[in-house]
DNA sequence: AACATACTATACCAGTCGGTTCAATAATTG
DNA sequence: CAATTATTGAACCGACTGGTATAGTATGTT
């Protein structure tokens, strides 16, 4: 049951000994576009490899010569997709600009990130599933929000080493103000529906400002700094 | 097939022309009782109506003549699981306490239920479901978070009257206070376990007071209030 | 007692699912 | 060419599911 002659044979070819018809990759990939699509909103029980298969134009035992398992298959497609919707670079803040606009920018794109359906969707997909607890739920977090937590705690000991603001624990500075901006929104939209929810952008901004003005209300320097 | 003779029959029991023998009241709440035991951890799909008729100690047609559909069972099961789990008291603070202990003493109740790990599961099983776009996520969103902002943005308004604080959006404040008190801890749960992501007592109260010193840092008065 | 209903046990139904088998065909290497 | 592997369509398997049917027993009301 559990030879292995050649180890994970059905992840990613061997060049070696490439004999024969080599697997068609634009397959591989369809069946992952597929397979990005349809979980979202089905969740892991909710679709069948069958219909996978069909939506990606793919005999389904071709998804299977690709993928060892429904459950591969999903953590591939789920790791794509953590990938796709969580940039490297997200805290990029030009030099020398002053620090209420780069925690604005910040707090545009970080804001934009968490209240996209995308996001949204990807969020309740890793929560719903029964493996969140093992592999999966970890794997979500360390690509993403630790990850995020980590850069923009960077960010944030940096402009504290510049007496921008007033930080003595970085780490914990990073949490309040993405926890600020994440604010209702997020959940509410994970409970009504991402598109129920959606908030029109005008007050998308206004929370954002408001978010800014409180986290610089704590966080900037009472006593005057030079500069 | 959709008729129906007394409206919810197997919903509850009609006291009218109770000839023959009455339902077993017990059974139900066993029967509810298992489903509130294996719902969450499970999801809806991830348990069958055997399961829980064989954990009540019933047999499956019995349940199927308390609840109408695994549904009708699967939506009491949460409704009861929401009304048990959010007390509606949360914030009762005492007349002529300092606002910073008013604060922390709110602080601790909420971290204490959202670091929970039953609020924790009941979460997760509300947003796993494919049904949360529909009624299930508005009514959970009602029930917990939604009645929760609302009672804190009550106190914060009476506060900013007594001029304890000086808030200018009482419901902005609300959120921003509970989103810091939600933090990362929240959806790090989520993520990775309720159990294994659990943070030990002493940080847990350095959190909330983090949290508490912030927000004051925001919102208390920068000019002097006489008292 | 007669009657009506709840409950149990068991079996059953129709459908779905993950995964496999089989035979045939297509693509690539030597 | 032959050999090898990928791919396909279809049928198939075993297991499980939600839900129902049947038949008999228990428990209540009148």
């Amino acid at each position: 049951m559990s030879h292995h002659h050649c180890p994970a044979a059905t992840d990613i070819q061997t060049p070696l000994a490439a004999s024969g018809r080599p697997k068609d990759l634009e397959k591989r990939a369809a069946i992952l576009t597929a397979a990005k699509q349809l979980f979202p909103g089905h969740g892991f029980d909710g679709i069948s490899v069958d219909a996978i298969a069909q939506a990606a134009g793919v005999s389904k035992l071709t998804v299977y010569s690709h993928f060892q398992d429904k459950e591969a298959l999903f953590m591939h497609a789920i790791g794509e997709l953590c990938q796709e919707l969580l940039p490297d670079h997200l805290f990029v803040p030009e030099a020398g600009e002053p620090i209420e606009d780069a925690l604005r920018a910040l707090a545009d794109s970080f804001f934009a990130l968490v209240a996209s359906p995308a996001a949204i969707s990807l969020q309740r997909l890793v929560l719903a599933d029964v493996r969140a607890e093992g592999r999966l739920g970890r794997m979500f977090w360390r690509a993403g929000p630790a990850r995020i937590l980590a850069s923009f705690e960077g960010f944030l000991g940096r402009a504290a080493a510049a007496g921008d603001l007033e930080i003595i624990d970085p780490a914990q500075a990073a949490i309040h103000f993405l926890s600020l901006l994440k604010g209702a929104v997020n959940l509410r939209m994970l409970c009504c529906g991402a598109r129920a929810a959606e908030i029109p952008a005008d007050e998308a901004s206004a929370h954002v400002a408001g978010v800014v003005d409180v986290f610089l209300r704590a966080y900037q320097p009472r006593t005057p700094q030079a500069g």
